[in-house]
DNA sequence: ATAGTTGCAAAAGCTTTGCAGTATG
DNA sequence: CATACTGCAAAGCTTTTGCAACTAT
């Protein structure tokens, strides 16, 4: 079990990821597209489509929230961005190239999220497979918890 | 790891226990009330809100929607009913007095869910709080795949 | 030129809220 | 008899959809 960090990638490594999926699968190469890629792979946290919707109206681009959405479908799509139901009120999002397989830690109290991986949730999916007819495509587990700042109500932000 | 299925309980026994629950907190005993109780322990899945209402209003007792939602809360609140999070979607309830804890796999094309437990899942979140400063409230596995009815096309219902 | 995209607004779907009437303690 | 609860409808929120205008190819 170890705990895991957001990773920097080089933007244009997956705008040329981003543009080959498009010419592939007959996608236009827009700019509110290339202008939302390159958003989320400046930020580090997992964010919903309100904030960054509002983030996207201080860039010199503007993009209508409908484009927020369809965008963020297609980097779902072709695996540049990972699509997460914390709550099951809002969708979050983060970027997910070259990032190692992890599972998040979340602090019901504020939102502060950490990431970890460990080796034996893999295990048990694979010997689900095994004790079931199902075939596994992937797994999410959520664990919730209480910071230490908010259990001492110190001033605290969510990653 | 292995697979665990819904138990039978007796419906006295939680209608005692959520009588003892509404007396304790000052809430009130209505028929509403204990008709949904029943109804979720007669039933044996995943089921969401729209559903349940439905068979509310195959009963001998009306029941109004904010009031299923209203009971739900009561019921997830002295942990007779557990809520989840399944596809981000809608809530799904199930009762859950008496019964071992357990995580999720579910066909994503057609609903059905098969029940698992396994230590291992528990082990990790212990070494989470060991690694971090949270305190660990609970978690929540969920594995998705596609079961062989939906792969070989065969008629089948989820569970 | 022609169709995929965008932007805006309206619609849809789940959940919560407000309020008048009702029934519990 | 006081007030918590129910039912209904309206409102809130996130997400999806429809359509005219636009633009990538």
């Amino acid at each position: 079990m170890y705990i895991t960090k957001p990773t920097n990638v080089e933007i244009d490594e997956v705008t040329e990821l981003f543009t080959q999926y498009l010419e592939n699968n007959g996608y236009r190469k827009t700019p509110e597209r290339y202008a939302i890629l390159t958003e989320i792979y400046e930020r580090n946290d997992h964010f919903d489509v309100e904030i960054l919707f509002k983030h996207m109206k201080t860039c010199d681009m503007h993009v209508s929230k409908a484009t927020v959405y369809n965008t963020l479908d297609l980097l779902t799509q072709c695996n540049l961005v990972a699509k997460h139901n914390f709550d099951g009120h809002v969708a979050r999002y983060e970027k997910c190239h070259g990032v190692i397989n992890h599972d998040h830690l979340i602090c019901t109290e504020y939102g502060k999220t950490i990431e970890f991986s460990d080796n034996r949730i893999k295990s048990v999916t694979v010997e689900l497979a095994l004790h079931t007819d199902m075939e596994i495509h992937g797994h999410e587990l959520i664990v919730h918890g209480r910071c230490k700042d908010c259990r001492t109500n110190q001033a605290h932000s969510p990653i």
